[in-house]
DNA sequence: GTCTATACCCTGATAGAC
DNA sequence: GTCTATCAGGGTATAGAC
């Protein structure tokens, strides 16, 4: 069935990029029709509620850093630590071509509807654990680059809170000095990790939530 | 000049607690209001609008930061490093404690309005920093048991990213396996960087956004 | 300082012609 | 598939008595 217009397709472009910029709740549908040069008819001829574009943003959202980001950064090396690292260095030039006004693609809008929006927030969880192996991959291919017995998996894990908590950190800040620091330090990980005789002793490394945690004396209220 | 009501100060913690749960625009005034049981008439004898509550709550929520976290992860050791885990096991404790419904208590707020409130953005940005400089003089009380010539300030900002990151995908996946892995992996980077000899060769730490980036391959298209 | 009542706009969504 | 016109409801904020 060859689709006669893009007007679908025109919508989930710039919602994306609205949603991303100001999130879900601050975009109006308006805004959305208007600059995709459309109008109520067909938003919703399309669409039966903004909650349905939604969720064809977020797997829109997820093609596009497939193929504009962990492809491209595959193609450019085959050092597995390199690969990681080019995707944060793809992340970097983003932030800095757009002023620093747009941040992790899902990141803030996970955080945003992750208690309204059950549905979208599993989805979203389903793309970061795909993030997660793809990236778990690349430390499988390291081999004995790493030490014996390294969690993998975790330092998939460890590697994309450092790439979300640096992006959030740029937005915020409006520079680089957290984002480019938090590059390097992992950069520096790698290559400790790297030393022969890096990994001789210790033994814990829980990477399950095996048991509940140590009791601890800080203590937040209720607020 | 003593306050006759704490009203004021409920209305602040309850949309303090809401905003960090649903974030600001999703939640209403009306919400406010009856949760903190007050009405109409008293919000707007306290708070001309609802982007002054917020800034109200920006201020609050660093009050609460410093006296139930950062105070207490510093009371409970002396050990730079475990300090900083301190804080982290706080954020974890928090994130149990609420299944995983509240997230970074500004990172969220600060990625919302990034955009639509500069004044707000530029206060949370302060706040960053305040942690950094707090984080930092950790590190630079672990003396040198970090290789000479690290960047503490640097190391910092990684661990933030980290903490912030770790939040954030625990709050998405609804789970603790990043947030553990990257703790742990955290925790092993110290251990690493207190190795004798970890730190012989190369030079290269750029934390000042020095120059450009390296052209990338990677290309984001404008979405 | 707190109450009730209400203004008024913008939002998501619908109806129906073309 | 797209248009115009419109609705119902909830949003922030105000008015004025107590």
């Amino acid at each position: 069935m060859p689709r006669r217009t893009n007007t679908r397709e025109r919508l989930i472009t710039t919602a994306a990029e609205l949603f991303w910029r100001q999130g879900y709740a601050q975009t109006g549908v308006n805004e959305i029709m208007q600059q995709a040069k459309t109008t109520s008819g067909s938003f919703y001829h399309f669409f039966p509620t903004k909650d349905d574009l939604l969720l064809a943003v977020v797997d829109h959202v997820a093609d596009i850093l497939e193929t504009d980001v962990f492809g491209p950064s595959e193609e450019r090396t085959t050092d597995p630590f390199e690969r990681i690292l080019a995707v944060m260095e793809a992340s970097r030039r983003h932030l800095v071509e757009h002023d620093f006004s747009l941040g992790s693609p899902l990141g803030s809008l996970a955080a945003e509807i992750s208690e309204s929006h059950p549905a979208v927030r599993q989805r979203i969880a389903g793309l970061f654990e795909q993030w997660i192996d793809r990236i778990r991959g690349y430390f499988s291919e390291a081999g004995n680059r790493l030490p014996a017995g390294i969690d993998r998996d975790g330092l998939a894990r460890f590697a994309l809170s450092i790439l979300e908590g640096a992006i959030l950190q740029a937005r915020v800040e409006r520079n680089l000095a957290a984002f480019d620091a938090s590059v390097a330090e992992l950069r520096r990980h790698f290559q400790l990790l790297e030393q022969p005789g890096a990994f001789e002793r210790r033994r814990e490394t829980p990477t399950q939530p095996s048991a509940q945690p140590e009791t601890t004396t800080a203590d937040w209220r209720a607020w």
